[in-house]
DNA sequence: CTTTGACCTGTGAGTTACTCACAGGTTTTA
DNA sequence: TAAAACCTGTGAGTAACTCACAGGTCAAAG
């Protein structure tokens, strides 16, 4: 398989296959020829591991970490687990976070539209956002 | 007031201050003597306001479009509130993506600690990854 | 009066995970 | 045989900062 077919065996950008071989996620052979890249099978099974790992929130380093302890035939099982439950521990956060977010916003919502005049200018938004009390989200995440 | 004085009173790195003013978010006077940049205190209304609606969400050519819409003495309400409520459907999606994301590891987890010997190895976890379904969640945020 | 330290200046690079653009080489198709 | 489609590597752009660097300025201490 060359980049454009392994793409679309995993629908992402060649860009992408691109990418993840010049950071080590795939290692493919090369055609001697024309200096070609040559993925198999297995590219396309790290690729898609790595796609899915993506998806919950790794990072490439962690998974190139990943894959190559498999591939040192090494269980990565304790550094995934951890890693997985970090990642889960942090989609609470965030889910926390965004709810409180929410209900803040849909609360400046509601006051503003029970105003007194229903037509709010510029100024009551503003100062809706001026003064907006930052208790939560201090910072975004510092961790 | 100078830069660090500036980033002090609003709690923030001074070179966000600096970083702000590259961009046009404030606008300091400069002492003609030395070339320093001058912050009154309108500069830090228009620092914490930025902070805040960094906050919600708002991008910083938003932010910038507010304030100079209030520098023109228009009322930048139809903006700000149109944007306001993009932002809380946003925040909706997100809440929910990640609440769906959430059930699906916490499943994955649950599965994985009730296999019956007790401790998976990293083949098991890797599985479960390799076939994690993809259902929701597709390609990030593609808005 | 000079030195030290803290601050100022502008600019450029690093962060993440891609995506796109470019220039030139190769292979396939018409 | 020529055009289209693909390959190659490299470099830049994205968002919102953060940090580093080299050199200028200023307040206070020795």
């Amino acid at each position: 398989m060359k980049v454009k077919q392994l793409a679309e065996a995993a629908a992402v950008n060649p860009d992408t296959v691109r990418f993840y071989t010049r950071e080590g996620l795939l290692n493919p052979s090369r055609n001697p020829e024309n200096n070609y890249q040559q993925f198999d099978t297995d590219d396309l099974r790290r690729l898609r591991f790595a796609r899915k790992a993506r998806q919950l929130g790794f990072s490439l380093p962690e998974i190139r970490a990943i894959l190559d302890q498999a591939d040192d035939h090494h269980s990565p099982c304790p550094m995934v687990r951890e890693v997985f439950e970090q990642r889960l521990a942090e989609v609470e956060r965030e889910i926390t976070e965004l709810q409180q977010l929410r209900e803040r916003m849909k609360g400046a919502l509601t006051a503003w539209r029970d105003m007194p005049d229903g037509t709010p200018d510029g100024h009551t938004i503003c100062r809706l956002i001026e003064h907006w009390d930052d208790a939560s989200t201090v910072n975004g995440h510092e961790e």
